[in-house]
DNA sequence: CTGTCATTCAAGTGATTGCTTGAATGAAGC
DNA sequence: GCTTCATTCAAGCAATCACTTGAATGACAG
């Protein structure tokens, strides 16, 4: 159906470890690329090419500051990312929550 | 340094729209193979693939029960996702927060 | 106008992904 | 034992990914 879900790209975003290093650095304030790619033994133009794909995600946006394009952190795409998580978790436990009541009673049952 | 995170193998099951799916069709409750795979215009074989993924990332168990191997959803990697976001997240707004009271601040030296 | 700094664009490469088809395993029923 | 049903294994293929190097853009400083 929906071919490109914005999920999708949140979560692809996500999957590597270099791009969660940027997305917390990024919680601690907005940060050029330069600055994003020093502590990370990878050429800066990987590090371009790894803040497109959050970009793509919408997880950030950029502005053009002088010759600095500073990347700043959307939180609503990590917003919709726990959203999903949670509702997925609270089916879970609460299925859960049914199957116990279902086993006390019949426990009960069996106990008389 | 830590070449395969187990948060790496978590989101990356869940970049796939026919994986998320399978989440939440055993957040309602254990199937297997072929029931995953009915509703989807998908090979078995390729449900199967999927559930492989989901198995790496540690978010599905199987067990046997006669000739079928029926999937189970585990909560404890669903979790994890959610800390990390919600972790991000909350570094974001604190720092949102401090930003808002400087600027109130500034504000308030300004009007006078 | 020229050089420099921050960044992107472009092309190439090896690894991985998502899917397919066809063959193999393995338990259950006759 | 042979057949059937549920599932996996294996090979192949096109598309995408993560990364590199080298060239291009674009703002600012002299």
């Amino acid at each position: 159906m929906s071919s490109t879900d914005a999920l999708d790209l949140v979560y692809a975003a996500l999957a590597d470890p270099t791009r969660r290093d940027i997305v917390i650095r990024l919680s601690r304030g907005d940060a050029t690329v330069t600055e994003l790619a020093e502590p990370h033994d990878l050429t800066f133009q990987a590090i371009s090419q790894h803040i497109k794909v959050l970009e793509a995600g919408g997880l950030v946006s950029r502005s053009r500051v002088g010759r600095t394009r500073p990347c700043h952190l959307e939180a609503t795409p990590l917003g919709e990312a726990i959203s999903w998580l949670e509702d997925a978790r609270q089916v879970w436990t609460e299925r859960l929550d049914r199957l116990e009541t279902y086993l006390d009673a019949s426990q009960g049952e069996r106990d008389v």
